[in-house]
DNA sequence: GAATCGTGGGA
DNA sequence: TTCCCAAGATT
């Protein structure tokens, strides 16, 4: 738990309606933070209080898995220790870490989020949800949850994972609002960085989407869902809300387009040819990859692809041969392999070299 | 409000 | 193999 900050006593009592009384409320918040403090992950970011920690967690989560941030958050603290550090570097060098982890716009305005903070709040970041929102990237879900985990701001958050909690404790469809309005009175006001946690831990461990370990549920005694399962053996997934109000489960589920794309792994001399896609591109701007082909080559030497990769990219399922040898690339520049670790690549470019033992 | 933005892993 | 995603924000 982090250290309190001087919070308005008017937000603190703020009480909203609850289905239950003030003791089982009570009781359910005991039950989840008790349940927390047990089985809680041990990740990186839960043993500091630093604003700037937090925060880049938080930023590397959005919509990406925690293995996956794991080894980016260490390599990118390395790199850029502060506020300072960030906001003085390069845009390039910031997406070069962030290599891999996907949805590069996130890496962008963290870095012009880092340069606003040093510019206009001295290198500090504001202890209030409302005023970290107007930041760079920073959300209505980010927001709540630096200020709740930091600064210990009785706030609550809502992710996906929140969401799934809380109508599963319902056991009804609610509205983005009834959502948020729900999850604030629940909060723990003496705990709410660690409850918000709590909160996210559960669905993120027990309260899972498909498969939902309601026997081993701290709170399942509150559920309005687990309540009304036929059998424990039996597994209750969440059903779709293609057209409730406010429905956010599944944005169209749209099925994936299929793509072939061939593309070419040219070597020479310590050199790699690569190419850098437009500043302008609304996908992966300004980030280098293997130069590629129009179509499927059939005269070329060797003919048969080096070997073939899948990798999907949004909705769209690429099956990617990737052609070695001196094919004419045209594109591109010649790279010193050397300084490919200082090129903000694509996760596909950073799959086939790290294939090809290149890096 | 809907569409868009990446990726790797598990069922 | 295929599908479904995971600690959202922006436009």
């Amino acid at each position: 738990m982090c250290a309190r900050a001087a919070i308005p006593a008017e937000k603190r009592l703020a009480a909203s309606p609850v289905p239950r009384t003030g003791k089982n409320l009570a009781a359910f918040r005991r039950a989840l933070l008790r349940w927390y403090d047990r089985h809680r992950r041990d990740l990186p970011w839960r043993k500091t209080c630093d604003p700037y920690r937090i925060w880049l967690s938080e930023i590397m989560l959005q919509q990406t898995r925690v293995a996956a941030v794991l080894e980016h958050y260490r390599i990118f603290l390395e790199r850029f220790p502060s506020v300072e550090a960030l906001a003085a570097a390069p845009e390039d060098a910031v997406l070069t870490a962030w290599s891999g982890l996907g949805y590069y716009r996130r890496a962008r305005m963290l870095r012009q989020c880092a340069q606003e903070l040093v510019q206009n709040h001295g290198g500090r970041f504001p202890d209030r949800a409302e005023a970290l929102r107007t930041l760079p990237g920073i959300g209505r879900y980010t927001a709540a949850a630096i200020a709740s985990i930091v600064f210990e701001e009785p706030t609550a958050v809502v992710d996906g994972n929140v969401e799934r909690v809380v109508q599963r404790l319902q056991g009804r469809d609610l509205t983005d609002q009834q959502i948020w309005q729900q999850a604030q009175s629940f909060l723990n006001t003496s705990r709410p960085g660690d409850f918000n946690q709590s909160m996210m831990e559960l669905g993120a461990t027990v309260c899972l989407p498909r498969d939902p370990k309601c026997p081993t549920c701290p709170v399942r005694k509150w559920c309005v869902t687990e309540q009304s399962r036929p059998s424990a053996n039996r597994t209750i997934t969440m059903e779709r809300r293609a057209s409730s109000p406010g429905g956010t489960l599944t944005p169209s589920s749209s099925r994936q387009v299929k793509k072939e794309i061939w593309c070419v792994l040219n070597q020479r001399d310590g050199y790699i040819r690569l190419v850098q896609r437009p500043r302008d591109s609304s996908l992966m701007p300004g980030m280098w990859e293997l130069p590629q082909l129009s179509r499927k080559p059939h005269r070329t030497t060797p003919s048969a692809p080096w070997r073939t990769f899948r990798h999907s990219i949004t909705r769209t399922d690429f099956t990617v041969h990737v052609h070695a040898g001196r094919a004419a690339a045209a594109k591109g520049k010649w790279i010193p392999v050397a300084s490919i670790v200082g090129l903000p690549i694509t996760g596909l470019t950073r799959k086939i070299l790290k294939a090809a033992a290149i890096i």
